[in-house]
RNA sequence: GGUCUCGUAGCUCAGUUGGAUAGAGCAACAGCCUUCUAAGCUGUGGGUCCCAGGUUCGAAUCCUGGCGGGAUCACCA
């Protein structure tokens, strides 16, 4: 049983016992002591003083004296101010970290009663332009945030709903088309999503001239963006599109299949996946029967136009549009039916989308409507609303070239990897193609903890003039502790020395080893915490300090050359269960580990 | 203007049901490689936790008001 959860239920019994009544509701607190206290858990005894009906210091007296007369682990206490520090004796740590040696997945809960069914919408590109760095943002927390919610042993499914129809793509087609000399992804050699984000550049740059042409010749700023030849001719693509029309639709198909190959190459790079990838030109008419329906049920509202409303403002919001004039859709009611399916293909429980901060009115208007519509599961729909990645100088602009593209940003972490292994002198004995894949663990690594570190949430800043970090704080610092450990284990391999499968509870231990191991124990809540705050930054924040930890006990702690067998092997042994806890916890992030660097 | 959100060291960030003396990293400075990987370790300096009230034994954390930044409020997606 948790250590914790029976500290608790000591107290209740020590309380009722001293003092002849319950404690109150929430009034025991136990917390982890902090480090520079004597002491392994602390329990804050001011909310109990009203029971005890006796100053802090004395209730606590009393409570440590009961909790160590009758609590195993308990052996000894201490008191300052309103604060009762317990210390958990050494045999129960050993035998902790010995069941977790023990556990293949620590940490993780396996074989759950009523696991969830959990879906998680993340990625979801438009396909006319490369994957940028914000993108990069969202896949890492949306693939991480599907590995964090595996741990608590519910099922997950990745979802990408692809955005390949609109306007926006009918601009980089006419675009291709005038301009493009049928070139290919083959002859330009380039990726098909860079070359297809080329084309969209250039309609943007010759709409603005048409525009601005316009505007000479007296018109409007509006009645000249309305008029622009080329967006009359890009609108009258779609509406061929939405027509059936052969020649559009091979075009379209031809260029979204060249984006699509783009980014499959980027995800691989990146290392997420899905389960299932839908596409937005498939799914794109559903919700208007929902809508419709509610309508009748007279949910919502018909104005005289003909458009359909949902009344919001008994909900603190405005009116919002649900179909248009013309009876079509917009996409407010696609994601209605957009959810309604995916709730009924899985049978989920839950459906969680990763999207912007920038929507996050869109994700509650989205809630109340279904909510309105008379589903109950709008309660389960999750916006995990991140924080836009920003540059110093403010927010990534394409149309001014500032925005970070995540194939370059790849190779060059790739690149700066490899200049440090250089300029340290590491690497040099092994075979270029495990040069390679090290220096690629460590540039990826250094990227993705750079990001998932961050809470989700906030905003976050990116300075591309300096080179993300490898020392400190980073993801090359964590793979390096655990590089470390492997080489111990290679050492230990040579000199014979065995990894024992267990320690004896009487083995001489320092405080920097317990420390460790009370840090090991927080992981399995670490995981807990992240699941249900959707934050792989809080597991990103455990692995660093464990791995600080780590390195502090190596730093002082001699393994091999330790002269004690006993104590040789149980630290080679602790050693290791860092190591495994290292390489899950960055496991969970979509971090590998190197066995060197 | 309405709604939402953020404000912690020079910079990037932790600090989670309110708990003890607010922590890391980077940058700066000073040390530690004849000893298991120095991508490491140790130390120094650096704070009005945006401001003002309130709640309480106790507030960076909760409430109210203000200041400052961001997002959003389309018959775009």
């Amino acid at each position: 049983m948790d250590i914790e959860i029976k500290l608790i239920e000591a107290v209740e019994e020590a309380v009722k016992k001293i003092y002849g009544q319950k404690a109150p509701e929430k009034a025991i607190q136990i917390q982890k002591t902090r480090k520079d206290f004597e002491g392994d858990f602390t329990l804050v005894v001011f909310p109990l003083l009203r029971v005890s009906k006796k100053p802090p210091e004395q209730t606590a007296e009393e409570l440590g004296e009961y909790l160590k007369a009758h609590v195993d682990q308990v052996s000894d206490y201490n008191v300052i101010k309103g604060f009762l520090n317990l210390s958990i004796n050494q045999k129960f740590w050993i035998e902790y970290l010995n069941t977790v040696a023990q556990n293949k997945n620590y940490g993780f809960i396996s074989n759950k009663e009523n696991p969830k069914t959990i879906l998680i919408e993340y990625s979801s590109p438009n396909t006319n332009k490369p994957l940028h760095l914000g993108h990069i943002r969202n896949n890492l927390l949306g693939y991480s945030v599907a590995n964090i919610l595996e741990t608590q042993g519910d099922k997950v499914y990745k979802v990408n709903l692809v955005n390949d129809r609109g306007i926006h793509i009918c601009k980089s087609m006419l675009a291709w088309q005038k301009w493009g000399n049928e070139i290919t992804p083959e002859k330009a050699n380039k990726k098909g999503d860079h070359l297809v984000g080329d084309f969209y550049v250039q309609f943007d740059q010759e709409y603005k001239k048409e525009i601005q042409q316009l505007i000479d010749e007296g018109k409007s700023e509006t009645e000249a963006k309305q008029n622009a030849p080329l967006i009359l001719e890009a609108q009258e693509m779609l509406r061929k599109w939405e027509a059936n029309d052969t020649e559009v639709r091979d075009l379209w198909k031809k260029m979204n299949d060249w984006v699509l190959k783009g980014f499959d190459i980027t995800y691989e790079n990146l290392g997420v996946d899905f389960d299932k990838t839908y596409f937005e030109s498939e799914t794109y008419k559903l919700g208007k029967e929902l809508v419709l329906k509610g309508w009748e049920e007279g949910t919502f509202i018909k104005k005289e136009d003909g458009s359909v409303w949902a009344d919001l403002t008994s909900d603190g919001l405005d009116q919002k549009i649900l179909l248009r004039s013309d009876g079509t859709s917009v996409y407010m009611t696609q994601d209605l039916g957009t959810a309604h399916q995916r709730f009924n293909d899985y049978n989920a429980n839950e459906a969680i989308y990763v999207v912007g901060n920038e929507q996050n009115y869109h994700f509650q208007v989205l809630k109340i409507v279904l909510g309105k519509l008379g589903f109950t599961w709008s309660e389960d729909l999750h916006h995990l609303s991140y924080g836009m990645v920003e540059l110093p100088e403010g927010k990534m602009k394409s149309r001014e070239g500032t925005v970070v593209d995540a194939d370059d940003l790849l190779l060059e972490m790739t690149s700066t990897a490899d200049e440090m292994s250089r300029e340290l002198g590491k690497l040099e004995a092994y075979s270029e193609e495990e040069r390679k894949q090290i220096i690629e663990t460590i540039g990826l690594g250094a990227l993705k903890y750079f990001i998932l570190k961050v809470d989700p949430k906030k905003t976050m800043t990116f300075d591309p003039k300096e080179s993300i970090d490898f020392n400190g704080n980073t993801g090359p610092f964590i793979q390096y502790t655990y590089a470390r450990i492997q080489s111990l284990n290679r050492k230990a391999k040579d000199k014979g020395i065995h990894l024992p499968e267990e320690i004896k509870a009487d083995v001489e231990v320092t405080n920097k080893e317990l420390q460790l191991i009370k840090q090991i124990q927080s992981y399995p809540e670490a995981l807990r915490e992240a699941a249900k705050d959707f934050s792989p930054a809080q597991v990103a924040n455990y692995v660093y300090d464990l791995a600080k930890e780590f390195n502090q006990f190596y730093h002082d702690h001699p393994i091999m050359s330790e002269s004690d067998k006993a104590v040789s092997e149980f630290r080679l042994f602790l050693s290791n269960q860092v190591g495994r806890i290292i390489e899950s916890g960055m496991g969970l992030l979509g971090i590998n580990v190197p066995e060197r660097m």
